[in-house]
DNA sequence: TGAGGAAAATGT
DNA sequence: ACATTTTCCTCA
């Protein structure tokens, strides 16, 4: 299907194709998988021409993936992110114009934040552009639901009145804005606005938004994932994965809520996220193989990912669509998606239930149209959930909705690429691997770090143009599974005399976003010094509806970063590329030592052999202590091992195994050691078994092995 | 603030 | 009994 639909790459609108696109090579690294994708260019290309509108190209036609997030990982400074292949998701949007969404010139950048002249915004009807998940199947949907709505794809504008330099979506719901109750967050409501309804795969495009996946509980009434209200719309959802859309508000509610005593009943899902029970299975094939999606994250994620299908789908469609079909057909009313939080709500309206159960609410239901309804349900919503009090979110200052997030703007659950074309959206400086988050409970824990000092950098190669643009930055999973933003932390700003970068936050879908200012000054390059990571509580997010993640061990992390270029043709490219994971916990962060191998199973009663531990994360001051405790579990002696200080490795530790307190073993006994680092409590540190095998040998060898025989492993 | 530690809670 | 998560304390 494909490929015919795309348009000639002649028609480009921009400029000279081969400018934009510079051919392949732009892209980097060739697709993936076999060539089955386009290559940025094409895409490009397709998207471009605004008269093509309908070209929805199956999803077939784009066989592959853009691998989430991976292009990061490659992130390694420097190195180009592989990638690239994946088309620009969604920038195929139609037609708008041009980017209403960008600061046009650069005016007066208060705080070195580019100034929005007053922005104006235009609001196109592209639908398929958000809600990237399921695009695939919308045409049919918008009719179906909407039918009588189709309006034009046309554009509308907006004069803002001024403009802070950067749209909120907040603006949009004010109530909802950073009140807990509301659920959603403006951002919601405003994707809500542009959202489009797209089905996926596996559910049924139409249902409502609300309906609750089969895969939900029972018990609950609603459809999980709305909270994504409509945002993400995901639909996505596999079961596997969690409908991001909760996330957070609570995060922003601030609120406590006592805490629950147990979520629900949660799924259980492997450490890496992976769902041990798939509820449904979209019906698509999963375009797994396709390049797009392995292409990167190798690092975090792992090649097999078991991405839901939807999320894949929806990235897929992002490639593949053309936002303009559906603009028309789709009337944006139709959508009703705000409900996310509001599944009871939501259901109520509709009737659904259909799918799936995977699906998320996509509806989406222009909030103006609605508003009154969107907030109730929010309130409802979150009362159930989260009593939280609302936050004092400056961000909360009232900005037209749709400035902030365009219609056009792709979902943050879409897979976008890191460079199409001659652009390259790059991670200069990589975040430290661990940064501990702080919980709404407490005080800011800083911002995130590099390694080497300093903080991560995100510079923009390949944009010529005097315009600024604006740095997006969410905080996303490092799991195996398609890259989305993570339901158990938000990223946090950060301000104060430490930091330099302006920014701003916003809010969409439940997500905190911070946009930071990229200039043409700096080389489109940023420092970001003003993110940190705050935590919100398992609980409060798991007993949303509609979350099916779990938080417990869930505690990585990735850097998100997308910039929205702004085309000729007036449409817009987005890139986006994440960090290498960081561990969240307090915990993780400490290092604890691990202990791989040890060279001994068994020991004279008397002790003194010696041992070698080989692992990691020893410090000089390692110490091991050795226990043994009885059958029972009775506690029956304790010793710090002596160490060899001079035999010590960085990965691995020797030491003398103490003697036996209790001569008249005869039978094996249990002793175990704990190794420590500095200041940690034993409570606090691994804890090895080490089981002599004989119980005989342990009570006749009376003699000592003072030396460590042979290879010991 | 920004951290570092750790006790108190919870979950397995 | 442990493993993890959350809340508190302390300090610079």
């Amino acid at each position: 299907m494909p490929s015919t639909s795309f348009p000639a790459p002649s028609k480009f609108p921009l400029g000279p194709p081969a400018a934009v696109c510079g051919s392949g090579e732009t892209l980097g690294p060739a697709p993936p998988s076999g060539g089955t994708m386009k290559s940025a260019e094409e895409e490009h290309y397709s998207y471009a021409s605004p008269g093509v509108r309908s070209t929805l190209l199956p999803s077939s036609a784009q066989p592959s993936l853009p691998a989430p997030g991976h292009d990061l990982q490659t992130s390694a400074p420097g190195v180009p992110a592989t990638a690239a292949s994946q088309p620009p998701g969604y920038g195929g949007a139609v037609d708008s114009g041009p980017s209403s969404y960008f600061l046009s010139s650069g005016h007066a950048r208060p705080n070195g934040a580019p100034a929005l002249e007053s922005p104006r915004i235009e609001i196109t009807s592209y639908m398929g552009l958000h809600h990237g998940n399921n695009q695939f199947f919308h045409d049919v949907e918008v009719d179906d639901v909407l039918p009588g709505s189709k309006r034009p794809p046309s554009t509308a504008t907006l004069n803002l009145p001024n403009l802070e330099a950067y749209r909120d979506p907040s603006c949009l719901s004010p109530a909802s804005s950073l009140s807990s109750r509301s659920c959603n967050s403006e951002a919601s409501s405003y994707e809500s606005n542009f959202s489009y309804p797209y089905a996926s795969p596996q559910t049924s495009p139409w249902q409502s938004p609300c309906v609750s996946p089969k895969t939900t509980d029972p018990e609950e009434g609603f459809p999980r994932g709305l909270g994504v209200c409509g945002l993400l719309g995901s639909p996505r959802h596999s079961p596997s994965t969690s409908p991001r859309t909760s996330v957070t508000e609570e995060s922003w509610l601030g609120t406590r809520t006592s805490r629950p005593s147990s979520p629900c009943n949660k799924r259980k899902y492997g450490l890496n996220g992976q769902q041990l029970t798939s509820p449904h299975h979209s019906p698509t094939p999963s375009p797994r193989g396709s390049p797009r999606v392995s292409v990167t994250d190798d690092t975090w994620l792992g090649n097999s990912t078991q991405y839901t299908s939807s999320a894949i789908v929806a990235a897929i469609n992002a490639l593949s669509t053309d936002g303009s079909l559906e603009l028309d057909g789709v009337p944006v009313k139709a959508r009703k998606t705000a409900l996310d939080h509001c599944p009871s709500v939501a259901l109520k309206v509709e009737p659904a239930g259909e799918d799936l159960g995977t699906t998320p609410p996509t509806a989406e239901f222009l909030p103006e149209e609605f508003p009154s309804f969107q907030h109730v349900r929010k309130g409802a919503f979150c009362d159930q959930y989260l009593s939280v009090p609302q936050h004092p979110y400056q961000w909360a200052r009232p900005r037209s909705p749709t400035a902030y997030g365009s219609p056009t703007l792709p979902a943050l659950d879409w897979q976008l690429p890191s460079r199409s074309g001659p652009y390259e959206l790059r991670i200069e400086v990589q975040p430290k691997p661990h940064h501990r988050a702080h919980y709404e409970t407490e005080g800011s824990r800083g911002a995130v770090k590099a390694s080497a000092g300093g903080h991560p950098s995100v510079q923009l190669h390949g944009y010529l143009e005097n315009e600024p643009l604006t740095l997006q930055l969410f905080i996303g999973t490092a799991d195996d599974r398609l890259l989305r933003p993570h339901a158990f932390y938000q990223v946090h700003r950060i301000t104060g005399k430490t930091v330099s970068t302006t920014s701003h936050e916003a809010i969409l879908s439940n997500t905190k976003v911070l946009e930071i200012p990229l200039l043409p000054e700096n080389n489109m390059r940023a420092i970001v010094d003003c993110a940190g990571i705050l935590k919100l509580r398992n609980s409060d997010i798991e007993l949303r509806k509609g979350e099916t993640d779990i938080g417990r061990k869930n505690t990585r992390v990735r850097l998100v970063f997308r910039v929205h270029i702004p085309q000729p043709s007036g449409r817009m490219l987005s890139l986006q590329v994440a960090s290498n994971p960081i561990e969240c916990s307090q915990r993780s962060a400490q290092e604890l030592p691990l202990v791989e191998k040890q060279s001994a199973a068994s020991c004279p009663v008397l002790g003194g052999k010696k041992m070698v531990l080989s692992g990691h994360n020893f410090l000089q001051d390692s110490k091991v202590i050795f226990v043994e405790k009885a059958p029972d579990g009775h506690h029956i002696w304790e010793m710090e091992a002596k160490m060899d200080r001079e035999l010590c490795q960085p990965n691995s530790l020797v030491v003398e195994i103490p003697p036996f307190r209790n001569q008249r073993i005869t039978s094996p006994v249990q002793v175990s050691f704990y190794v420590c680092n500095g200041k940690r409590k034993r409570s606090q540190c691994q804890r090895f078994t080490y089981l002599p095998a004989n119980g005989n040998a342990l009570l006749l060898a009376l003699s000592t092995e003072n030396e460590p025989r042979g290879p010991f492993f």
